[in-house]
DNA sequence: AATGAATGAGCCTTCATTCAT
DNA sequence: AATGAATGAAGGCTCATTCAT
């Protein structure tokens, strides 16, 4: 499903094709699940954990939270995007369909929250240590995690605007300037 | 299309279903219009075109580079977001499309570039004035505009998700970030 | 009308690209005519009535009715039948929707009765003349027709297949045979 | 596909039609088939193997390669035509189809193919047998073969202009004088 | 007479799902 | 558990015909 779904998207993704490219016959992927939506959200539901896993084990080996955070944006950005890209597809397909689909946005909600709580919870850690209080920690880490998403979408549909290199840097400047605080602080002219 | 590629999404928004709510009959869109496809990209034009109108009202407004980039941030994230729901709705659609078909994803990067290119002008001055120097406004208008476009991804597939009135906060915070000159200078844990 | 029928056959030949190809708006269509058919069977009238003129030149120089017989095979199949290939291709389209179609049969049927009987006619003088027994002129009218038509339909269905310049010379044999009143004489193997 | 096709050509004969008289349901038949031209043309081969067949059983009966060619023709038009009006409707159906439809052509073509060339090694060796040599045997197989076609069309499209028992006879009487030798014997008057 | 936009029935095809084996 | 043929409901698209102008 995975490879299909990553190639063409949930809606052209056809049972048929998935149950050929895994060798299964077609009738069997309805005998384990309910429709093709389960497969799909099966497939979600596996992606998100095994994601998880992958960014704990970046966070493992962050010194401090500051240290963390950075690490949580090169996982996603830096080094690591490429690692699967078939995985970053399917993402974006599944948020996607979580635009319309009730129980896929369960779902994809979930995975965010997943990813947002784990990283707010370093925020929270940094800021205290910073500043004495936690408070904005889940506004930045939504901040940086919305940004990372809107890169992978440029990523995959329109590749060829992001500045070589640019995105992980940009992001980091992001989390540093959320962690001194500065949101909020002066635009001025924002005046309407 | 516009209210059916929003409440359903490309795929699933049926020709008969945008005739009816159109007012016509089925035959006439493709009397018109080569195919679904050219109807969609069609829309997709006219939004783009009637955004970046939009958001040039938004930018006149401005009296200088900073304002400026604050306004079109403003513009996308604070007060004017929520003016079109169906608008924003249809933009994420043409972004998931624009993932897996090669026409889609060439009239959604005109639409990227126009925005982005538009933003690096207002970044470039706002560099020089500061620094002397107006590299890096590439990179900065791109981080910008993927912070905002990831803003309306989670708004879209994961709301509440998002802190109310934390976005546009935080996009500001990464603008004057990038501003000053920020990214790449430090994330001394960033080592692997 | 026969352009478009002579490239396409009756049933993809669009009223639209009639009319475009004729400069009329496709409206005007159904205003002179009643249907898409009517078109068609006019257009069949009119290729029948030109072409048993253009018989008719050929025969009028032919000495005798002998002569005439192999005038009026040369007017189909030698110097003259690459004259008007888009002629042709509507005759044949015309002969695929008589089996077809009733209103369609009637005119090709009338069609066909005209060179039949004027071909028969020089048969029946040849015959008397040769016999002193017109007897078998229509048989003998209709197989040299036949034999056209058949060549008619391998020249279009099966390019190729007729080598090059022998289809004039074997049905001017048949009607030499047919003029000296073979047929019947004798195929002693025939019995079943 | 056969008895829907005999009633009504290719274009009109639908896929639904088809498979309601086959008492199958409609997607069936592209499951098996990619396409309704598939079916189509898997049906003529069939139809072509099956005739082929139909033809060898009376050749065999045939003593000398006169008689077989004598039979070859009786095969289509004497006793045997009227074997199975609907596989000779297709024939037709057929023939119209590969005037515009390349494969079909192919299709088509090879079923010419295999029956000239099957009555040309009789006729080959006839004339070797009469004249020492067999030159002009694949003209008058294909002027065997273009008659019986031409009977057919006749037959099909305006039946009522063959007088009864006529088409065989004739034939019989062209392949008497293509045995012969009379082609381009002479036809004095065919000067222009 | 003429236009060309508009209509809508019907076609081929796809595909999620079921079912006999 | 497993197969893969079978089902049938749509969907996109075409096109003869109509109609307001």
């Amino acid at each position: 499903m995975v490879q299909v779904v990553a190639a063409m998207g949930y809606e052209r993704a056809t049972v048929q094709e998935v149950a050929r490219v895994a060798g299964l016959a077609p009738g069997l992927l309805h005998y384990h699940f309910k429709n093709k939506r389960e497969v799909f959200l099966a497939m979600a539901e596996h992606l998100i954990a095994s994601h998880a896993g992958r960014v704990e084990r970046w966070l493992a080996r962050g010194a401090d939270p500051a240290q963390r955070v950075a690490r949580f944006i090169d996982c996603h950005l830096a080094r690591g995007a490429e690692e699967d890209p078939a995985a970053l597809a399917c993402w974006l397909a599944l948020t996607a369909e979580a635009l319309r689909d009730e129980e896929t946005r369960a779902v994809y909600e979930r995975g965010v929250r997943t990813m947002v709580v784990r990283l707010e919870m370093e925020f929270r850690e940094a800021l205290r240590a910073r500043r004495g209080d936690g408070t904005g920690a889940r506004a930045a880490a939504t901040a940086v995690f919305a940004s990372i998403q809107g890169y992978y979408a440029l990523h995959g549909a329109a590749p060829g605007m992001i500045p070589r290199g640019s995105a992980a840097p940009a992001v980091h400047a992001l989390a540093e300037a959320l962690l001194r605080g500065d949101e909020g602080a002066a635009h001025p002219g924002r005046s309407e």
